[in-house]
RNA sequence: GUGGGCGUGGCCUAGCGGUUAAGGCGCCAGGUUGUGGCCCUGGAGAUCGAGGGUUCAAAUCCCUCCGUCCACCCCA
């Protein structure tokens, strides 16, 4: 890394690597998939919440486990001017969880229906759909352990992506087994795996020490073999645990989601019970997950509340916008401009100002053109921003104080007073 | 953290040892001294990612660094 002198003349000020502007051609994305998920989030009952971009450290280096690289090698972490241990949120389930319980959340009818769209920090190499800085659609439905709210969550996520207009996608399930029968399966894996260590790769022997449910789903050619003769999860599942998947199984059924069960699913987060499930879109990129979540039924007494179960998704909208593009999907346009001033004399630029704020009372768009430049060069600039009228204002309009109107789609003009030109361009 | 591709005006691209560094899009102005989409003319805008090296000569060859993209890993 060079000094930050050379850095600035060399490459002068670039956002940081893994971060992205949008830009206004891209906002109309943004916008539609923002909308949408305001839209069906409110649909299901979800109220709105926000909380800080940062917060103490240890929300986070509590809930998502010691083993996972969230925590352990993607965090931003810093110290604050007090000395206190922050992070920039890398994950938003968490910090919502401790805001349940900051705010006595458990007093209200549960189960507590929550949604949110903020950003999160992750240091990750960036490639295609992954950023260091993304956004994530956050859904959470906190205080009822009900298996209707699992299939409920994922009811969301599946409207989401159909007014979305995002098609081809597959669902994966699994279960994944609770504090009652989850430590006998991982000491059932952990003893199959003992005597097989010297044949696994590097991170295998990692995830055996620190997060062995994780041994399940890696890649590497060499650990496919170890992983086809390992005890299945499904064998070990208490009765809970079996009960509260079929009931899953069968609101999926009545709602007609369609999905796959995959005993390899696992997630990257500790916190997760029972339920997990994947969104992915056809076209497999390597970032296919377009969202995914689970429930987290021990999350909130890792935070200090009281038992609580809760279930919850994340859907990224940088990835949701990639697939929208891969799909061509047609997404909503930007509106145009009912009305563009021209001004040609630009000395008239009070008159120009008093009648934009006059037409926009209205309810109407009005914007000013570059003032004094050639009436030609302004009807070019309209014409570009397909506004449907141009109020022309120059000498000839001062001196009479009446506008020239023009309607762009016949090219007919008029001349109006100033009071009127509302009234003449309302669609 | 590990691999691979690529860095030439705002954008896309040509040039690959000797060029005033070319073209398209976009921008500005004019052709119509107040009338748009097409067309025509002209203009502005590039220390060819940075630093070092080879050479009489480097955008072009070599090295290092930086950036970026793609993949692994991980995840949204």
């Amino acid at each position: 890394m060079a000094d930050s002198d050379s850095f600035a003349k060399a490459q002068k000020f670039l956002a940081p690597r893994g971060t992205a502007d949008v830009l206004p051609d891209e906002w109309a994305y943004w916008r539609f998939v923002r909308d949408t998920a305001e839209r069906v989030c409110e649909s299901f009952g979800y109220r709105r919440i926000e909380t800080p971009v940062f917060g103490h450290a240890g929300v986070w280096l509590r809930t998502s486990g010691s083993g996972t690289d969230i925590v352990e090698k993607e965090m931003y972490l810093f110290e604050d001017r007090g000395g206190d241990q922050l992070a920039l949120r890398p994950e938003g389930t968490a910090d919502v969880m401790r805001s349940y319980v900051e705010h006595g959340m458990a007093s209200l009818p549960q189960p507590v229906r929550l949604y949110y769209v903020a950003p999160n920090f992750r240091y990750d190499r960036p490639q295609a759909g992954r950023y260091r800085q993304h956004t994530q659609l956050g859904v959470e439905a906190v205080g009822d352990p009900d298996a209707l709210l699992d299939a409920e969550v994922i009811d969301v996520l599946r409207t989401f992506f159909t007014q979305l207009g995002l098609r081809d996608y597959t669902i994966k399930l699994n279960t994944i087994g609770d504090m009652a029968c989850r430590p006998a399966y991982v000491e059932a894996l952990r003893g199959y795996y003992r005597p097989l260590l010297s044949q696994v790769c590097d991170d295998c022997r990692t995830r055996f020490e620190k997060n062995p449910l994780r041994l399940l789903d890696c890649k590497e050619e060499r650990c496919q073999p170890a992983i086809a003769g390992a005890p299945r999860l499904h064998d070990y599942l208490c009765q809970d645990c079996r009960d509260h998947f079929q009931r899953l199984r069968d609101c999926l059924a009545a709602l007609d989601i369609e999905y796959a069960i995959d005993e390899r699913l696992v997630r990257g987060l500790d916190y997760y019970t029972r339920t997990v499930f994947e969104f992915h879109p056809a076209i497999e990129g390597a970032q296919s997950s377009m969202g995914s979540g689970g429930r987290y039924d021990g999350l909130i007494e890792l935070l200090g509340g009281p038992p609580t179960p809760g279930v919850g998704f994340g859907s990224g909208f940088e990835r949701l916008i990639l697939n929208l593009k891969r799909q061509e999907a047609e997404i909503p346009l930007e509106q145009d401009p009912t009305l563009f001033i021209a001004l040609v004399a630009a000395e008239a630029a009070p008159l120009a100002l008093r009648l934009a704020d006059r037409v926009r009372s209205e309810g109407l768009q009005v914007v000013i053109g570059s003032p004094g430049r050639s009436l030609r060069t302004l009807l070019r600039h309209a014409d570009q921003k397909r506004a449907s009228y141009v109020a022309i204002i120059g000498r000839k309009e001062l001196d009479s104080g009446d506008i020239t109107l023009r309607a762009m789609h016949d090219h007919t003009e008029r001349t109006v007073g100033v009071d009127e030109v509302a009234d003449a361009v309302r669609p």
